[in-house]
DNA sequence: GCAAGGACGTA
DNA sequence: GTACGTCCTTGCA
């Protein structure tokens, strides 16, 4: 039926077949686009302005792009005609609650076919069937030629068409769906989707499914019965009663939803697949439509693109303002409530028609082009003009936001002021609470010209929590906290920093100075500049409002030219899927873990500081009295002198600087061959180390309002995609020795709480076992073996049973070095034995799993070739340096890629496991709250009626965390404790 | 007052 | 042999 370009070719293998389900898009970026009218005459267009821009990437998509690649051959816009299908025959009641259309939607659907038509595309409807129905023949059809199919939808009923072949686009998200997010939403694979859908029923849809079984129930009941039509035939097996029953009532109800659920595949369809063939859109009609609808910018590339004088073409008259039916389809709309159209920009995925590739390579081009020019910027002082700048933020859908505040501490600073920026050199600053001039009675007065706080966060609010706004920050979770503490959760949003730590981690720092001179060309203000440094600083909110300002906008503004430049890089370079799952989930996530805190007992801390403080008395008193001096013990240049100097004891080593070394393996040896001194020195070291960096430190970071201890994650601190904790430091927190387990007892839970240790056994053994593919390995963890003890049985025919403990202690540390990118040296080392005989061990080791020896080789040669290594889940690692001259610069970073690769994966793992922790607990009702990470270990706190319950959800989230992503062969083993303490958790 | 080095706590 | 952060001393400004 489309007016259609006849020189079609048929679909063939390779071909690329994109099906767009016109409805529900028209649906989906009404509610997710900004508001849009035409300026003319308020017609609203924001759906039909999207799906422009949509197809005319897709058309022109020269390159390889995510999503759409490769570049579509054949490309249908699928309607549904009318209400009447064969799914109303069998069931009256289906979709029979489908709320009216909005006034002002309801006219952009004929203007979507009308841009279909533009741009000489297929425009495909058919009667008596739904567009899934069409969707899914087409697919079919396309799936039997080898064509790949990509389907442009959220919709979930189409989900069930998803394979190897076929996947779906979410055009909002600008996000692929394939198994892995089907499986997300359904617990199943998409060809179990269908039987899910059956039971678990729709309410939107009005399909009946069965009483009390929701997805997830539904999903468990299918991995344990394998299909539908298995488990309806054994519902009575069934434990839960009233599940049982249900499922016996229902069983009809239950088949009849899956005939309405299960989309129809071979439709007589009135338009061949290849009758969609993409063939080159006529320009000039084309621009005809674009101007009609007053896309300027859209209408400019177009022109530009077919080397058309835009200015020569007239608008559609049939579609243009005042000039045709169109006009009536705006009547009956209230012009006051309309927005004014704004052109889409800074959000890559509306606004430019390119390739990621070419997108990212014009950001990159662009970003130094416009200098930043910090006259431009404006400091906000009345309302009214924070709201103008917020209604502009909006209508862009887009914007920049930085936090000023009185300290570095996202828990304790108070909120100075706020920037924004919605382009480049576009940016202001709203100063809330800067200080200074008149002095009160009690504190300083408010500067004048300042937007009482409660009003401009009041106004704030809405934009920062608005799921059509996306909010860009650097190290957001910093200001996430902050906002949060006066009652904003700020979302969506993009960080810079987490992008540019998945593009670049390794290769670059990520602050925002550092970012601003290598992508912008720009070095911004220093903080130094602002308020001072060093004992002369001042808070920020005593600064010169001036030169704040200038600050604050400034940062505001890098932030969001940051973004232009790194998003796009995010498609171009394939690492959509990495941010998307281990780094932006992260920042919620991670922010309330560190708002929450852990208590301490103080008291504990404090009388343990008084005993250690009395060991290391008595030590001292001991150490003057064998050295026949007094000296400082912390010191290791005395020390050095006394042991080595005036004691002269032979076999002493240097440090790289020359001094004596005094480590505790240099002492622990001297200890051994007899020495007494050394021996005390490490006593006083351990007390030391116990006393003021645990025992005296810990109780001054205790909150004053929250009485807990709120530690700091950093999420782009390493190089390997592992967390870091600071200030303080709550992943070193003693548990080797019984003294420093005292420590960790001191970790307690609130009354009525206990707290839960949950930890990978092994995690990166078995990601060795599962990366180096090493079948024996792999088995031995499947067995549930000690794999120290199979390691040695191995490489020395040892048998397991009786095995003498310095055996088994070998090699584990074998096991150990392997994951650490072993050497002959630092095995010896770490095992005090001849470097030829740890040499030997390694010779052996590669002898009895040489998938291992494999596993090493090609890391080092990927790492060489490349520059960076990658984890199982695709995060990069870079090392810069693996080509170094220096051989053991080049030897370093060779190891440090080889345990990239296992410690990444293991990262990412618990990352998955963390971003789905929250939801998991409180889709099970749980008020279970996680705490703290320690690389493989997750702490939670939870009421005592509640551990039981907790333990295995906790359990399942982590042991599965891989997959769908990954199907590893290793079984993950996860062992959980409560008590309350964490060292009997743990 | 600050940076570097050494030492040591964790996974 | 990997990855971190913190405390203390030292040496220089």
């Amino acid at each position: 039926m489309p007016a259609h370009d006849p020189h079609h070719e048929s679909v063939e293998t390779g071909d690329h077949v994109v099906l767009i389900d016109g409805s529900a898009y028209i649906f989906r970026a009404y509610h997710a686009l900004p508001p849009l009218t035409r300026s003319s005459d308020k017609l609203p267009v924001g759906a039909v302005a999207g799906f422009c821009n949509m197809l005319w990437k897709l058309v022109r998509a020269k390159d390889a792009q995510t999503g759409f690649e490769p570049k579509p051959t054949h490309l249908a816009v699928v309607f549904d005609k009318s209400e009447q299908t064969f799914r109303k025959d069998i069931y009256p009641l289906y979709k029979a609650q489908r709320p009216d259309l909005p006034e002002d939607l309801r006219p952009q659907f004929p203007l979507i076919r009308e841009a279909t038509r533009a741009f000489d595309l297929a425009c495909v409807e058919q009667a008596g069937y739904e567009a899934d129905d069409l969707i899914a023949t087409y697919a079919e059809l396309a799936k039997a030629k080898g064509a790949r199919v990509t389907v442009i939808s959220s919709d979930k009923d189409l989900m069930q068409l998803v394979d190897g072949l076929v996947r779906m686009y979410d055009p909002m998200k600008d996000k692929a769906i394939g198994a892995e997010e089907v499986f997300e939403k359904f617990g199943v694979a998409p060809d179990k989707v269908v039987d899910v859908q059956s039971l678990a029923g729709d309410s939107v849809d009005n399909v009946p499914g069965v009483p009390g079984i929701g997805v997830k129930t539904a999903a468990q009941l299918l991995a344990e019965y394998g299909d539908l039509d298995t488990l309806l035939a054994r519902a009575g097996e069934i434990k839960q009663t009233k599940r049982r029953e249900n499922l016996i009532e229902f069983a009809d109800q239950a088949r009849l939803s899956r005939q309405l659920v299960t989309l129809k595949r071979d439709v007589a369809l009135d338009v061949p697949l290849d009758d969609i063939a993409v063939v080159e859109p006529e320009g000039r009609r084309l621009v005809a439509f674009l101007k009609a609808m007053e896309f300027t910018t859209l209408t400019r590339r177009v022109g530009e693109a077919y080397e058309i004088d835009i200015a020569a073409v007239e608008p559609d008259p049939g579609l243009k303002a005042g000039g045709g039916e169109t006009a009536l389809l705006a009547a009956g709309l209230d012009p006051d409530t309309r927005e004014t159209a704004v052109p889409l920009e800074g959000a890559p995925s509306a606004a430019e028609g390119l390739t990621p590739q070419a997108l990212s390579a014009a950001r990159q081009a662009q970003a130094t082009s416009t200098p930043v020019d910090r006259s431009r910027y404006e400091t906000v002082t009345t309302l009214a003009r924070l709201e103008e700048w917020i209604a502009r933020a909006t209508a862009l859908g887009l914007v920049a936001v930085d936090t000023e505040t009185t300290g570095l501490d996202p828990m304790q600073a108070e909120l100075v002021g706020f920037s924004l920026a919605t382009a480049p050199n576009e940016a202001c600053y709203v100063p809330l609470a800067h200080k200074g001039g008149d002095e009160g009675l009690f504190s300083e007065g408010l500067l004048p010209g300042q937007i009482p706080p409660r009003e401009a966060l009041a106004a704030l609010k809405p934009l920062l929590e608005d799921p059509s706004v996306l909010k860009i920050g650097q190290n957001l979770k910093y200001d996430w906290l902050v906002f949060k503490r006066v009652g904003i959760e700020v979302g969506p949003y993009d960080d810079t920093m987490l992008l540019s730590y998945v593009l670049d981690a390794g290769a670059s720092p990520h602050g925002m100075d550092p970012l601003s001179i290598r992508w912008l060309g720009h070095t911004p203000i220093k903080y130094e500049e602002v308020c001072g440094k060093g004992k002369g600083q001042i808070r920020f909110d005593r600064a010169p409002l001036d030169k704040a300002s200038e600050y604050a906008a400034e940062d505001a503004d890098v932030t969001l030219r940051l973004w232009r430049v790194l998003k796009p890089r995010l498609a171009s370079e394939g690492k959509a899927t990495v941010y998307e799952t281990l780094e932006r989930p992260l920042v919620a996530v991670l922010a309330r873990m560190e708002a929450r805190g852990i208590m301490i007992d103080r008291q504990m801390l404090s009388r343990l500081s008084g005993e250690f403080a009395q060991g290391m008395g008595r030590l001292e008193a001991e150490i003057s009295d064998m050295a026949g001096e007094s000296f400082n013990p912390g010191s290791p240049k005395q020390l050095g002198d006394i042991l080595f100097g005036k004691m002269a004891i032979p076999g002493g080593r240097k440090t790289p600087t020359g001094a004596w070394s005094t480590g505790a393996d240099v002492l622990e040896e001297l200890a051994e061959q007899g020495h007494e001194l050394p021996r005390r020195i490490l006593d006083w070291r351990q007390l030391q180390k116990l006393k003021s960096t645990y025992a005296d430190a810990l109780p001054t970071y205790v909150h004053p309002d929250t009485g807990r201890v709120h530690t700091s994650f950093a999420l782009a601190a390493t190089t390997t995609g592992r967390l870091s904790s600071s200030e303080p430091n709550l992943q070193n927190i003693p548990v080797r020795s019984e003294e420093g387990r005292k420590i960790r007892k001191a970790f307690v839970a609130a009354p009525g709480h206990k707290l839960i240790s949950a930890d990978y056994s092994q995690i990166e053994l078995r990601l060795l076992a599962e990366i180096a593919d090493t079948p024996s390995l792999r088995q031995a963890f499947q067995d549930g073996l000690d794999i120290h003890a199979m390691t040695a049985s191995e490489m020395f025919g040892v048998p397991i049973e009786g095995m003498p403990g310095e055996v088994r202690r070998r090699a584990k540390a074998i096991n150990f070095g392997i994951i650490y990118g072993i050497s002959a040296f630092g095995l010896a080392n770490q095992l005090s034995i001849p470097r030829e005989e740890a040499g030997a061990y390694i010779k052996r080791y590669f002898e009895r799993f040489p998938g291992i020896r494999a596993y090493m080789d090609e890391t080092r040669a990927f790492a060489r070739e490349h520059g960076y290594v990658e984890t199982l889940f695709g995060r990069r690692c870079h090392y810069p340096d693996i080509s170094a001259k220096n051989p053991s610069i080049r030897a370093f970073n060779e190891r440090a890629a080889i345990n990239a690769r296992l410690q990444g994966s293991a990262a990412d793992i618990i990352r998955r496991a963390m971003a789905r922790m929250d939801g998991a607990l409180e889709k099970a009702g749980l008020e279970a709250r996680m705490l703290l990470q320690v690389h493989d270990e997750l702490i939670f706190e939870v009421p005592d009626d509640e551990v039981d319950a907790t333990i295995p959800v906790v359990r399942e989230v982590m042991e599965i965390a891989p997959f769908p992503a990954v199907a590893l062969k290793v079984p993950l083993k996860v062992d959980a404790r409560a008590a309350s303490n964490w060292d009997e958790a743990h």
